[in-house]
DNA sequence: ATCCTGATGTGACATTTGTCACAAAATCAA
DNA sequence: TTGATTTTGTGACAAATGTCACATCAGGAT
């Protein structure tokens, strides 16, 4: 059995092809289109979404000022969601958009923890899962404040170098919190 | 039964007072005074810490410029360590020191393991508990990248005003990732 | 009390980055 | 292709914040 999730799933629990088929099970596959929104302000958020195939941003609107500040891209492999909202079942203050033809895996909070409580390897990996998380999180924040702007693109670079290519260079910008005009010029020297 | 560590995982997974009594003979009670460190960069970090009294600020030195970057306070009810270090088995790349005398909880990362295999409820306590911190961090990170130094000072005050009188404003500077000296011409107005 | 150290306030100036305006280039749809 | 739209580059200037230097102030130790 040879599937994306399956593989993200087993850098922290190794799983049999009974236990990843019925885990999948409590999965929905979904197609979305390009500009269309998966999670849009404002909204209740049912699901958290692994990404099979595209990329997405997330981002918040400051409406004051009308800009927005993109906190998390995910392309193949990652996880996507309004994390706050889904947990508390409350509506969305972000919004969830795909920059390219997307498949998605939608999984409802009732069947997240459906599984946790079912297989304890289950609730183990989302453990793990949000405790990695938490750290890459720890990083990119040392990484804004005692970074300079070149830094930080630099960081990027580094750490994604397949992105930067295939995303317009203004969202970088805001996912570095930078100007587009700052970005332009860093990566000229 | 009357316990900060009790009430505070009790947020998330109710106990009874013999399975609270059992998960707190895995941890080690430390007293450590004001200026010591729990944590220093390049050893090994063996503990996860609950902190029962007093206040700690967690740090990484740029070796470059002789700066430092305080990327968390943790006063009563708060958990500190080097989480990469401490989850990884390798060794600190921040400090952790006492900002007064303090009294902690001591976790080894066996103990906390061995508590998530017998109980699924501390397993399911530290998956939540990873997951809210994840979702506080990104709150954190979103305000510092677009927020002007003076949100990110009101929005400290709003937070934890209790710190803002109980830890040096140049602590606090760094937290926030400006001068100490620009910290303290946004207080004047 | 008095010294000493660390914490804080403040002015002058430097630096980084943002903002605005517009041009050039690339992409997409018909 | 061709026109329209989006994306990117760049100059001039403004705003926010950092840096350095020094003055004050507060608290602890002797």
């Amino acid at each position: 059995m040879n599937h994306l999730l399956k593989d993200h799933i087993e850098t922290i629990s190794p799983l049999s092809d009974e236990e990843f088929a019925y885990i999948l099970s409590h999965f929905v596959f979904k197609k979305i289109k390009k500009h269309a929104f998966l999670v849009q302000e404002g909204d209740p958020v049912k699901y958290e979404y692994f990404v099979l195939k595209g990329c997405l941003k997330a981002y918040v609107a400051d409406n004051a000022t009308g800009k927005e500040f993109i906190f998390q891209f995910a392309a193949e492999d990652w996880w996507i969601t309004d994390r706050e909202a889904f947990f508390k079942r409350s509506t969305a203050t972000v919004n969830i958009d795909c920059l390219e033809d997307c498949e998605v895996l939608a999984l409802t909070l009732e069947n997240r923890e459906k599984l946790g409580v079912e297989m304890w390897k289950y609730e183990h990996f989302l453990s793990v899962k949000a405790y990695w998380g938490y750290i890459s999180l720890q990083k990119r924040l040392q990484m804004m404040i005692m970074g300079s702007a070149k830094d930080r693109y630099e960081n990027f670079i580094a750490q994604y170098p397949n992105l930067f290519n295939r995303i317009p260079k203004s969202f970088i910008a805001s996912y570095l919190g930078v100007s587009r005009e700052t970005l332009s010029r860093l990566y000229k020297s």
